[in-house]
DNA sequence: TCCGTACTTTGCCACAGAGCTATATAGCTG
DNA sequence: CAGCTATATAGCTCTGTGGCAAAGTACGGA
């Protein structure tokens, strides 16, 4: 999932089957030919990276496939995101708001070894 | 940012950073041994690639480099990730609605524009 | 002042993966 | 059936990056 995600074009192919809801190989791989100008061998490799992280599922249509996005992964994504920085600004603002009631005068390094004031409201 | 974030290790240190709030290199680096097995040069390469991402800062502390998350580039990618699903998943929860009661009566963001897929290729 | 500690930097090797061309597969269409 | 269209696969090259050991840098303490 993150490595589907570390590509620019495989960026770019989300990003446009966010905006249209769904989109043929051909689409995608001319949209990627244009950004990137890349081939299309190259952005049907990349259509399955995606597919193979689960990111995207494809319908066949005579010859053609249609691409859809799959919610799931990216909202996994956006949670493991949120989460790392949920954790951190919480304390923080616990520590700013500390800081804001008691003492605005404390040296930047908040000596976090040996005492855990996560639970300050 | 994709890119830092693309790597098991990195992710790793992020979310002991995420945990704790901070961590000096070693300890970060101890962590990268006992879970991957890889020596301190390599995590000292991966807190590198992790500066300059701005996924984390450091500070010096004596010999040792204290190293906190930032969370401006987390919440970026979280935007990101969440925004891809949301068009998405919009377009399908007004969908559903319009196949429920089809009265279109809910005239929140019920609005699915022109029709853009009726001409497709 | 010299040593040990804590990291980073350097130089190297190996492998993953992104790009290409050429070819295969599948399904319409004439 | 021939041939065109649409897409995937195969086979190859080449760059990027993760891994290591060894050397360099910076600092505190005996």
């Amino acid at each position: 999932m993150f490595q589907a995600v570390a590509d620019p074009v495989r960026r770019s192919m989300i990003e446009r089957l966010a905006d249209h809801g769904e989109a043929t190989a051909g689409e995608l791989s001319e949209l990627a030919a244009q950004r990137f100008g890349i081939r299309q061998p190259t952005a049907s490799k990349h259509l399955k990276v995606l597919r193979e992280a689960g990111v995207v599922t494809s319908s066949v249509d005579a010859q053609r496939r249609v691409y859809r996005l799959e919610p799931g992964p990216l909202d996994d994504l956006a949670g493991w995101a949120a989460r790392q920085t949920r954790f951190w600004t919480g304390r923080l603002d616990a520590l700013e708001r500390h800081l804001d009631a008691e003492t605005a005068e404390t040296a930047e390094i908040t000596d976090p070894a040996t005492t855990d004031e996560g639970t300050s409201s």
